[in-house]
DNA sequence: CAATCCATTGAATATACATTCAAAATCATA
DNA sequence: TATGATTTTGAATGTATATTCAATGGATTG
C-alpha cells in the first residue's frame, strides 16, 4: 500500500504524477490500465480476470496464461502477487464468498422490521442482480464440482450458511407463532428454503433461456405462500 | 461380441476354456480380472473406474493413470477402448444418464395408478440407493461445473429432465383437478419440484452428515402435502 | 499344431502448463 | 538527478500427462 504523496491523496488512493493528477480520471481502471499499479488493485484485476476464465473455460481449462491474457498482463504477475495457482483459486472462492455475505447482510438489515419482509429480504437477495449473474453462478457450481476445492467451500461458507439457516429458523419460528399456522419443523422449511435457492440456481445456470432469476425468485416466494398464506401473498 | 463356443452358453457369456468351464464362476467380476476380456467388459470395467476416479479425485484430478490404475489395466487399453479422454468422460457421463433415466422409469411404470402414488414414486426414485450415493452425485455435479461439459450434459439430459417435467406437469394437474385445489400452476410446482431434486442432492453431497437422502424425501414430501393436503400427508 | 486375429502392454513422444528468475521498467526518496 | 526499492516482463525449466505404437500375449480357427 503506497503511503501518502506530497499531493495529499486519501491513503486508498494513489499518488500521481504530477502531469497525471491534472488531466486524468483516477479510477481502478485507469489504474489497472498503467504499467505499474498497486498490489491491491493488480490483485483485484487478477481476481476478476480468474472469475471470468472460470466462467468462460471452466475450472481446469483456467490457465495462469488464460487468466494473465485476460487481465491484460503478464504470466509472472500471478506468482509476484498470488504465490501459486491454488492460492489464487481460493482467493477468488474467498472474494465471492465475501461479496455473497455482504450483499446479503446489506439487504437483510434494510429490509422492514417484520419478520416476512425479512424473510423475503433473504430470498430477494440471493437473486438480485449483483449475486446472481450467470459467470458468478458458474464460479459456485464449478467449486462444488470438484473435490479438491469441496473441503474449502465448506470451510469458507458453513459459516455463512449457518448463520443465514438460523436466522431463517428464527424468523421461520416468529412467522409460525404470529399465525398460528400448522407446519413443519421450522429447521425443515429452512433446509428445503436453502436447497430451493441452490436448485433454482442451478436451474438458472443451466437453462438460463427458460428460468430467469426473478422467475426463480417468484417461485420461491409462491412457496413461502402456500406456506404462510396470512403472511405472504402469491406473485403474479 | 465373442461368439458362442462349443460350450452353448449364452451369447451375451463368454467362451470359456473347458477347465474354466468347470471350476470357475462366470460373473463379471472374474471375467474383467482375466488379462483378455470381451469389449463390452473392459469398457464397463473402465467406464466405472472413471466414475470412481472422479469422485475421489475430480474431473481435473482425473488422468488416463488414475483411471487405469483404479481399474488395474494399463495406460494403453484406454485409448484402445475408447479413442480419447474426452470420448471416455462423454460415455461415463452417458452411462449415468442411462442409469438414471432407466430407474427412473422403472419406478414410475411399477408405481400405483393413481397419480399422487406416480408423482411419489418419481419423488422417491431421485433418493434411491442405487442412485444417490455420494460418488454418483459427486459426478453430476463435476459435469455440471465444467463449461467444456456443461453443453454435453444438457444435450444428453434435456429429453430425460423434460420428459420427468411433463409426465410431472400431467401429474400435478390430475391432482389439482381431484382435490380442487387453488394453486400456483402445474408447471411452477414442476419446476420448484426439479430445484428441489437438484437442491437436496448438492446438500447431501456437500453435507452428508447431516441432510441424508430419507431426510431430503421427507422434506420435498413435506412439501407436497403442504400442497396437497387430500393426497399426501406429511411425513414424520 | 500353425496361423491368424484381437486384446494388452508400457516405453517413447509430444504437448501443455505451473513455476522460476534474471533482467528491465517504473517509482520513491534524498 | 542518482540510488535503491518495487513492480513487471517473458524466456527458460521442469513436470505432468494425453496419445502413439511396436512388440507381446492369448484366444480362435482350421
Amino acid at each position: 500500500m503506497p503511503l501518502p504523496s506530497s499531493n495529499d491523496v486519501s491513503p486508498d488512493q494513489v499518488r500521481l504524477s504530477d502531469t497525471e493528477s491534472q488531466d486524468m480520471p483516477v479510477d481502478s481502471d485507469s489504474l489497472a490500465r498503467r504499467r505499474v499499479a498497486p498490489k491491491a488493485v493488480r490483485r483485484a484485476q487478477l481476481i476478476e480476470a480468474t472469475i471470468t476464465s472460470i466462467a468462460r473455460h471452466g475450472l481446469s481449462g483456467t490457465t495462469m496464461s488464460s487468466v494473465t491474457e485476460i487481465a491484460g498482463l503478464s504470466i509472472g504477475l500471478v506468482n509476484f502477487h498470488f504465490k501459486s495457482k491454488q492460492n489464487l483459486f481460493e482467493q477468488t472462492l474467498l472474494q465471492i464468498a465475501q461479496e455473497h455475505h455482504d450483499h446479503w447482510q446489506s439487504v437483510y438489515r434494510d429490509a422492514g422490521a417484520g419478520a416476512a419482509e425479512k424473510l423475503a429480504a433473504i430470498v430477494a437477495a440471493h437473486f438480485h442482480p449483483s449475486i446472481c449473474t450467470s459467470d458468478r453462478i458458474a464460479i459456485w457450481f464449478a467449486f462444488f464440482g470438484d473435490v479438491e476445492f469441496r473441503a474449502l467451500y465448506r470451510a469458507l461458507l458453513d459459516p455463512i450458511d449457518t448463520e443465514r439457516e438460523e436466522i431463517s429458523v428464527a424468523l421461520i419460528n416468529q412467522i409460525v407463532a404470529e399465525g398460528g399456522y400448522d407446519l413443519p419443523s421450522a429447521r425443515d422449511i429452512a433446509r428445503t428454503l436453502e436447497a430451493l435457492y441452490d436448485g433454482q440456481n442451478l436451474n438458472i445456470m443451466m437453462y438460463p433461456e427458460a428460468v430467469t432469476p426473478q422467475q426463480a425468485q417468484d417461485q420461491i416466494m409462491a412457496y413461502l405462500a402456500g406456506l404462510f398464506p396470512t403472511h405472504f401473498t402469491r406473485p403474479l
